[in-house]
DNA sequence: AACTATTTATAAGA
DNA sequence: TTCTTATAAATAGTT
């Protein structure tokens, strides 16, 4: 749709290339909402640039919202409870990367009923090793992230703790540096999904 | 674009929202494809119905392609050496699910910098919490998967073994129901990423 | 960043 | 569902 057809294929002319990117990329992504709202489906589209930059739109993530919201909750501090419920709008701003929440919805959703009967056995056992890997990773930076809070002036951890990384929610770092955790950051954890 | 603009809010008549459904959701990944093959980017799309069938595209999908390359052999036993490079035009009639590579390709990215600085602790432990239980259903939906095949007639399980559900690879059973893996399984599987 | 000629997508209708 | 067609929307090349 231009003075021209277009053919698919890869365009060559770097700032073309970047132009035809800016449009079209944000046509999915308002073809993406039309679809999710017109038609009650949920909806979600990644796109990683050449540069490594993510944009996506993903109709049912309540986690991003309400982090978000814990956000706003901490750049504004005053007079923080009013307009939360347009976060719709402009969560799209601060997007950038793929939440936990996120990921995990894909994680559910992939292996839930009925997708997994899909799968053959060596996909199982190879996301299984993936898994174990992720989950790996995942304790090593949560981690790493402990330590360098406990570093922080003073204050010997033995109760809870409140700052920003945690979104202001309640934390106890002894609980946190091990698996299973006890039911009150099992609560917090629930309450994001 | 059609014979009157349309607002876009839910279509409450069910028949008419499926009819813009199917049109929309054709047109969607349409756009998404062309956007990743004129860009040089890569796009991921998915669409879950309210029936829970999931509809998708993913312009980077190196194991989508060549687990397709696998059944494409055990379809069609002969002459199954030929044109097995342009498998892009045809695999998405073969998708309809996440394939665990997929999933795997955004767990890594999720993880992987420079998104995991963006996640707050709190994200990170419940991003444990549910790695653990996906690790749990995997194996489990694995182990029932292998349980069943051991329920075939005669054939005891001693040595390797070839099958049509795990895409004529190599496998051993008693191997699989544990972790860590062999050698032999682990190399299948770093094989398909 | 705007403009506008064209192509493309699609809402209604058959 | 599938096809047809009038119209709305997206966008390629231009300014």
């Amino acid at each position: 749709m231009g003075r021209k057809k277009l053919e698919i294929k890869r365009i060559e002319d770097k700032s073309a290339r970047q132009v035809t990117f800016s449009k079209r990329r944000n046509g999915l992504l308002k073809k993406a909402k039309e679809l999710a709202v017109l038609c009650d489906v949920e909806v979600g589209v990644y796109i990683f640039s050449s540069r490594g930059k993510l944009y996506h739109y993903c109709s049912t993530n309540r986690l991003s919202e309400i982090l978000q919201r814990y956000h706003s909750h901490v750049d504004a501090e005053p007079s923080a409870s009013a307009k939360v419920c347009e976060t719709k709008e402009n969560y799209s701003k601060h997007a950038g990367f793929l939440t936990s929440g996120e990921l995990l919805q894909i994680v559910e959703r992939d292996l839930g009923e009925p997708y997994v009967d899909q799968l053959s056995v060596t996909d199982l056992v190879h996301l299984e090793k993936q898994l174990e890997a992720a989950l790996i990773r995942t304790r090593s930076t949560k981690e790493n992230m402990m330590t360098e809070e406990n570093r922080l002036p003073g204050e010997k951890v033995a109760g809870n703790k409140m700052n920003e990384s945690t979104n202001g929610m309640i934390m106890d770092l002894d609980v946190l540096s091990h698996t299973p955790m006890m039911s009150e950051q099992q609560h917090v954890s629930l309450d994001l999904l």
